[in-house]
DNA sequence: CCAGACGTTGTT
DNA sequence: GTCTGG
DNA sequence: CCAGACGTTGTT
DNA sequence: GTCTGG
């Protein structure tokens, strides 16, 4: 699954990969959380082929949601359900965007019962595009009110390097799929076949210090990597 | 008809 | 907004 | 995802 | 144990 990932790539190198015109410089994020603002990519609605960068709540807010902290709970959404889920299969049909990372955590458990955080990188911190949805909300009877908006990350089923640390992992688009993902007008048929787990080989993992466990501060020391506690070992098959 | 849910993960 | 359950 | 709270009344 | 907030 995804509930927490990093986004050190400077504005420039950011630019030229998502092929975008122009994004607000950012700074390093080394432990992005739920519910914070987390950069979202999206096809501009009046040139659908062009891209734009847009911050959202990190945590999908149904547009027809009578409290916003239903946003909380919508930190993912699963790649075998999204197209018919009622919180998301409208964003699904209509309101794709691509949320990128160039690292995101998983824990594992330890014997003691304490959280070890593991980092998943690509080759050389290549930043990557993870399949989102993007809805927005505005408070009822607040005609005033700005519409938030917000995000969900599409999970699928973990490929082989993922699967000591856990069975769900984020969806993470090759860059072929990018144009198709974004267009609006793309059918479900050509999206949910995008929703594929990644190719094995290209993920590595860092033990990194438990500084990264809270939700804040955000800074490098966070993904310090550490000597591993205790060895990655799949967990055991549940007994029939 | 109205009321109430609408989600994922992990753990048992 | 739309579906499910009562 | 993990961490931290989880409650009310009355008083300042 | 379970919910809320970041």
């Amino acid at each position: 699954m995804c509930g927490r990932f990093a986004l050190r790539t400077p504005t420039l190198q950011m630019l030229e990969i998502f092929n975008l015109v122009e994004m607000p410089a950012l700074a390093p994020r080394y432990n992005i959380a739920p519910t914070q603002l987390v950069i979202c990519i999206r096809s501009v609605a009046e040139d659908p082929k062009s891209r734009e960068v847009v911050q959202m709540k990190w945590g999908l807010i149904p547009f027809w949601a009578k409290d916003i902290a239903i946003g909380n709970q919508m930190i993912n959404a699963r790649a075998e359900t999204v197209a018919e889920k009622p919180a998301f299969r409208a964003a699904f049909a209509k309101r794709r965007c691509l949320i990128p990372a160039d690292g995101f955590l998983e824990w594992q458990k330890l014997s003691t019962g304490k959280k070890q955080p593991w980092l998943m990188e690509m080759a050389e911190q290549q930043p990557f595009a993870m399949a989102g949805l993007w809805e927005y909300w505005t408070p009822k009877g607040d005609s005033t009110a700005k519409p938030v908006v917000s995000c969900s990350i599409i999970t699928t089923s973990a490929n082989e390097d993922m699967s000591v640390l856990h069975d769900r992992m984020p969806v993470i688009l090759p860059i072929e799929a990018w144009a198709t993902w974004l267009s609006p007008t793309a059918n479900a048929t050509q999206c949910t076949a995008l929703l594929k787990s990644l190719e094995n080989g290209q993920l590595t993992k860092t033990c990194v210090s438990t500084k990264v466990n809270r939700p804040f501060p955000d800074n490098a020391q966070c993904l310090q990597p550490v000597d591993p506690p205790e060895p990655l070992t799949k967990p055991m098959a549940e007994e029939g």
